[in-house]
DNA sequence: CGAACGACCTGCAGGC
DNA sequence: TGCCTGCAGGTCGTTC
């Protein structure tokens, strides 16, 4: 389940083997992702060309080429890959690039939620320009969520997920974010004080960079078969722990289900 | 406008 | 063993 992390890692796992090389070879096999993929725009934009640059934006990575940028989202069960040389396609393989060294970029999803754009002006796409700002960028502050959410009601938790308001915070992090932050999932954001924003935005950057860090160990290399995305090395406080002791205080955790989204949190160090 | 909720899709775990 | 149900997500579109 790509969040943030997964994606800036894959960022880096893959720009070595995809940037100032001619492709050789697109093929879309499977064009019903969450969006149609434009396959003959693709295809025809990109063969012979190559990639100058890439970058990522919320969970959207941008592979910039000559005529246009390729945009892809990695959706829930996504991911890219990289093998040294052609390998036969399995069941979710989706999407296959080649270079001129014979490198394939593959695309596989298994639940099709991802998605495969292409966009001559990237940041201007419907998709992407009403994006709120990066959580690990300066705009990004307690200042920031505490001006947006006066006289709003719905959970802190929300809010924080809105990728509107932020983005790239998904359902774990929201989770290990408001338990470092001491905010339970259900308080209304409208009545978190400027101090408390400060805290839970400064939680929420220190979580998703130290999980980019951890993720950097664990993918070093993207060459080979049977790579696996080292998704949750870190340390988790709250996520996927229901029922068992707090790590800080030894309090049982409580699940409680917000906009049917599991939410964990420990009763005691979050008020 | 904000807030809640359904839709998309598949694999897997759990119950019977 | 094998079905059936429910969940796990991210995010956009629809509805209230």
């Amino acid at each position: 389940m790509p969040e943030l992390p997964e994606v800036e890692t894959t960022l880096r796992g893959i720009q070595h083997h995809v940037l100032h090389k001619e492709i050789k070879v697109v093929e879309v096999r499977q064009p019903h992702l969450r969006w149609p993929v434009p396959t003959e725009q693709i295809t025809k934009a990109l063969k012979g060309n190559s990639f100058s640059e890439i970058r990522r934006r919320a969970k959207y990575l941008i592979l910039k080429s000559q005529q246009g940028s390729l945009l892809i989202h990695l959706g829930m069960s996504g991911c890219l890959r990289i093998f040294p040389t052609f390998i036969e396609p399995k069941k979710h393989d989706h999407v296959d690039i080649i270079f001129n060294d014979d490198i394939l970029l593959r695309f596989t999803d298994p639940r099709k939620f991802g998605s495969f754009l292409w966009s001559e002006e990237p940041d201007q796409h419907p998709l992407l320009k009403n994006l709120g700002p990066e959580p690990l960028g300066n705009s990004f502050s307690g200042q920031h969520l505490f001006e947006l959410s006066r006289g709003r009601k719905l959970p802190i938790k929300n809010f924080i997920m809105n990728s509107k308001i932020v983005v790239g915070v998904g359902n774990i992090y929201a989770n290990e974010a408001l338990f470092k932050a001491g905010l339970r999932p259900q308080r209304r954001s409208g009545k978190v004080t400027l101090a408390q924003f400060g805290l839970l935005a400064s939680s929420i950057k220190t979580i998703l960079q130290s999980s980019i860090d951890e993720g950097g160990t664990t993918l070093r290399d993207f060459v080979g078969s049977n790579n696996k995305p080292g998704y949750f090395k870190q340390q988790l406080m709250v996520y996927g722990r229901k029922n068992k002791k707090c790590k800080s205080c030894s309090v049982f955790l409580k699940e409680l289900r917000i906009g049917q989204r599991s939410s964990i949190y420990c009763p005691k160090c979050q008020v």
